[in-house]
RNA sequence: GGGCACGUAGAUCAGCGGAAGAUCGCUGCUUUCGCAAAGCAGAGGUCGGGGGUUCAAAUCCCCCCGUGUCCA
């Protein structure tokens, strides 16, 4: 990055000097005579003891003070977004306050919400996951507070003289700083392709701010200007309240009362794991993260679990219901939705505790019995050994050694050894690609007029062509509905035309007809929309909305759409959840919504600006993932449900018809999924269904209320019929071996009972049972060789200790060319049919013979075996 | 999203290429005034589903389905 860059006119203009700091070499700007930058670790901290603001603060009036300020110089204050990045599919939370306006706003697809604003805006980080509580300085989550500015070439709004300047005031006018003891040093920042100069601000050891200008793209070696250019900043409100204090660690001015009161009954270090996590967990669970296995879900579980872990080696102190509460009624004094469902929450942390308690309770159990097994085998338990129970059993080692008697050894670096088995895995996915195989329609094109938001009821329109590329048309205003939000596009014809796929393309709806387009710019085409389908769609969309506000009222608030389907032939919807659904709960899901839609509550969608609606409705707008812009399009079912969306709906609920609920599922920990049809498809699903219940209670000749009993009685038959055939088998079986013990094919070697036969057409497992059967009785050698489908099968048993079965085979297998094997007590080999299996047979016989006069050979073996 | 582990009798699990098992529970009998307990006997299994390898698969391989867990 050129220095110039840095060159700025307010360092001059206040008397700045540009240094080079002596320990890391960067360039920086001070006032003072620094010969260092003034953060760690290039100088030590310097405010402990010695605090750099005028004042203490709370985390309340620091977070005032700081917006306050930037309101009072143009700003507007933007309320926090969620700490899941729903919106986003590269991350899972949000994790700075410039996440909240990636990649839509930052990219200039989208205004901001305005311009510039001000925000203090809650982020989860987990990369320090250890260093928390340990270090004095790190959280799980913490409050970024920024001020931001999205600067355009026909709209400048400020970018870095203004916000360095901007830095300095608020640190040195409304904090009371020494100016002098603040340095500006100089680095590079790059993310996501773009990349700018930042400007790193220290004080007494302290990264007090971050101070980013995007500005550039990457393109290859050459920095090619952004079209938008980006002021991100960020200031760590926990890091300025502890600067304010001068603490020895940032946690007591920050944690406050309850750090004291937990510190009597944990070490620092625990204590402040509790209410660092109990924080964050406030937070994600508020926002609809459910402890689960898998993404975001598995971050909160970690959290819970690494509490749950500390909190039960002291069983008198606190539970984990009251850390948390305590924590989110903290929290709830500034963000009040954070303590809004309390009793839900709490349910939720209960699932999630009972799950963890059984979970131990099993590892507890196959510990136990690995040890027995190992110290039976007079072995022990490895050290991997517990590795592999953390992987796959999530055994934390010090538990797994307090259950065994000998313990091995914890490896040093366990938890490195445990991210060493991982390291070979796939990297997490990247950006959302864009859409593949559109056409890039060119600069100057006026985008596509949206008319079917106004109103989703015409289906047919009059426009004009305005751009066309093969099958591709765009039309200066269109009722086709793009595929978008989770519906699916609208089909129908432009002219004669079919249209097949209907795409959002930045400013513009692309039509993809069946065949490369005949039209030119400026044609006059006439549109016409699938109207049953179209109709359809809406029921089908509208019923999601339904389903959706049903299940948050059943279930608890806790409940968020984690994606949704609305098709032609059903839709569905996956939301956040902790277990499956009950009978009851589904059935009473079921009554509710479909008392919605005879209650024929009005639907309403407009525009409203996103300030006035999220202040009027809440994050619970965002069910479709956080939607940038000034002004969102709002669906509202009076007095039920409101959502941000985008889709066409029914303007009454009665519209819907009827929602029929098709199947329940957990597609994954943590996530229900609820699929249904409603309006026409619901009638067609359920015509379908009770057309198969009449004709099968027709083929069961029972009526339709007794099916259930029907079906019953013909398992049960199958059943018997089964258990018949085995019981004819077997009869089969001991009669052919009752007459087999009558015959002169039994005959007595020494103390050997000694039976061979060759029956017809028998099965390897029916020779196997036959044998059975003969060698009931201790001391019997037992040959039988069969001919079936062209194969001869040999078979040997044996129940005479120093007689083994496999060994008489092996004797005779070569005869026959016979495959097989066996152990000493059965045997079996198939091969040829004929003169060669009978002479197999015979070879066999002779061995059986020979080895029963052995001196050997014993009826009767040790008992103990 | 990926790795690993696990799905065997009503429950908890063993077996991990050669003739499906243990414990508890269940049923019956013995014993008892009755209960508990004990003893004896018995019922209960398409070894999650589907392909494949093999003379032979609960066991090995592949694909699904389900559960648990760890990591991003």
């Amino acid at each position: 990055m050129d220095d110039a860059e840095y060159d700025l006119p307010f360092f001059h203009q206040q008397g700045f000097h540009r240094r080079t700091c002596v320990v890391c070499g960067h360039a920086f700007w001070t006032l003072g005579d620094h010969d260092r930058c003034q953060e760690a670790p290039c100088r030590e901290y310097g405010f402990i003891g010695s605090p750099i603001f005028a004042r203490p603060y709370s985390l309340h009036d620091m977070r005032e003070t700081f917006l306050g300020f930037f309101e009072g110089r143009g700003h507007t204050r933007i309320r926090r977004y969620p700490t899941v990045a729903r919106w986003r599919n590269d991350v899972f939370f949000t994790q700075a306050s410039i996440y909240d306006f990636q990649p839509w706003v930052t990219s200039g697809a989208i205004p901001p919400p305005a311009n510039p604003l001000t925000i203090s805006q809650p982020v989860v980080r987990f990369i320090d996951l250890e260093e928390v509580g340990r270090s004095g300085r790190h959280f799980t989550l913490f409050e970024m507070m920024a001020h931001h500015a999205f600067n355009r070439p026909d709209h400048e709004v400020y970018f870095k003289n203004r916000t360095t300047e901007l830095c300095h005031e608020l640190y040195v006018e409304q904090l009371g700083t020494d100016p002098r003891s603040l340095t500006y040093k100089e680095e590079v920042w790059e993310g996501g392709g773009n990349l700018g100069p930042s400007l790193s601000v220290g004080a007494a050891g302290l990264e007090v701010a971050t101070l980013v200008f995007m500005e550039y793209v990457r393109d290859g070696e050459r920095l090619k200007p952004m079209p938008l250019t980006v002021v991100d900043t960020g200031y760590g409100l926990e890091r300025m309240v502890w600067a304010s204090h001068g603490t020895k660690t940032a946690y007591e001015p920050v944690f406050g009362e309850q750090y004291e009161e937990l510190r009597r009954t944990f070490p620092p270090r625990e204590a402040a794991i509790l209410i660092d996590h109990a924080r964050a967990l406030n937070f994600l669970l508020t926002d609809g993260v459910v402890p689960s296995n898998s993404k975001e879900g598995y971050f909160a579980r970690l959290l819970l679990r690494r509490s749950l872990r500390i909190l039960s080696r002291a069983p008198e102190g606190p539970d984990v219901h009251a850390i948390f509460e305590r924590a989110g009624r903290e929290i709830a004094r500034d963000f009040p939705e954070v303590g809004a469902h309390r009793d839900d929450l709490r349910r939720v942390i209960e699932a999630e505790v009972e799950r963890y308690r059984e979970s131990i309770e099993r590892a507890r159990q196959t510990i136990r019995r690995a040890e027995e097994r190992a110290r039976g085998a007079g072995d022990h338990i490895t050290s991997d050994q517990l590795l592999e129970w953390y992987d796959s059993l999530g055994v934390p080692p010090d538990l797994a050694v307090e259950e065994l008697k000998e313990p091995p050894p914890i490896p040093p670096d366990f938890y490195a050894l445990v991210a060493a088995r991982h390291e070979n895995e796939a990297p997490a996915n990247d950006y959302a690609e864009p859409r593949q195989g559109l056409p890039d329609v060119p600069a100057g094109v006026p985008a596509t007029e949206a008319l079917y938001y106004a109103d989703p009821y015409t289906v047919t329109f009059e426009a004009h062509v305005v751009w066309t590329d093969g099958p591709f048309v765009v039309l200066d205003r269109t009722y086709f509905y793009p595929t978008g939000g989770g519906q699916v596009h609208d089909v129908g014809h432009l002219g004669d035309l079919a249209v097949v796929d209907v795409e959002r393309h930045g400013p513009y709806i692309l039509h993809r007809l069946e065949r490369p387009a005949p039209f030119h710019g400026g044609d006059r085409v006439h549109g016409r929309i699938d109207a049953v389908r179209r109709t359809q769609l809406m029921q089908h969309h509208t019923a999601t909305h339904l389903m959706n506000g049903t299940l948050r009222e059943v279930l608890g608030p806790h409940v968020w759409q984690a994606g949704a389907y609305k098709g032609p032939e059903f839709a569905r919807i996956d939301v956040t959840h902790f277990r499956p659904l009950s009978p009851e709960e589904l059935r009473t899901i079921n009554r509710r919504v479909n008392q919605l839609v005879r209650e024929d509550r009005p639907v309403k969608s407009y525009f409203e600006p996103r300030t006035e609606a999220e202040r009027r409705f809440g994050f619970t707008l965002y069910q479709g993932g956080a939607v940038p812009g000034k002004d969102l399009r709002i669906v509202e079912i009076q007095g039920f449900d409101v959502e941000a969306c985008g889709g066409t709906h029914c303007t009454h609920t009665s519209e819907v018809g009827a929602i029929d609920i098709l199947e329940v599922e957990r597609i994954q920990d943590g996530i229900v999924r609820v699929t249904y049809a409603a309006g026409e498809r619901a009638l067609e699903i359920r015509e379908q269904h009770e057309l198969i219940l009449r004709e099968e209670s027709k083929r069961l000749g029972v009526p339709v209320t007794d099916l259930a009993k029907g079906v019953d009685r013909l398992l049960a038959e199958v059943e018997s019929s089964r258990k018949a055939d085995r019981e004819r088998d077997r009869s089969r079986i001991e009669r052919a071996a009752s007459e087999l013990l009558k015959s002169d094919r039994v005959e007595r070697v020494g103390p050997i009972t000694l039976i061979a036969a060759q029956p017809e057409n028998y099965e390897r497992s029916e020779l196997m049972n036959l044998s059975r059967i003969l060698s009931q009785a201790p001391g019997t050698v037992v040959v039988l060789a069969t001919e079936r489908d062209d194969r001869g099968t040999l078979f040997v048993g044996s129940t005479a200790p120093g007689i083994s079965a496999v060994e008489i085979l092996k004797s005779a297998q070569a005869a026959f060319d016979g495959k097989g094997g066996g152990n000493p007590a059965s045997a079996t080999a198939v091969g040829d049919t004929g003169p060669a299996l009978r002479e197999a047979f015979r070879q066999a016989h002779a061995a059986a013979r020979h080895l029963a006069r052995e001196p050997g050979a014993t009826a009767q073996g040790p008992t103990d075996s």
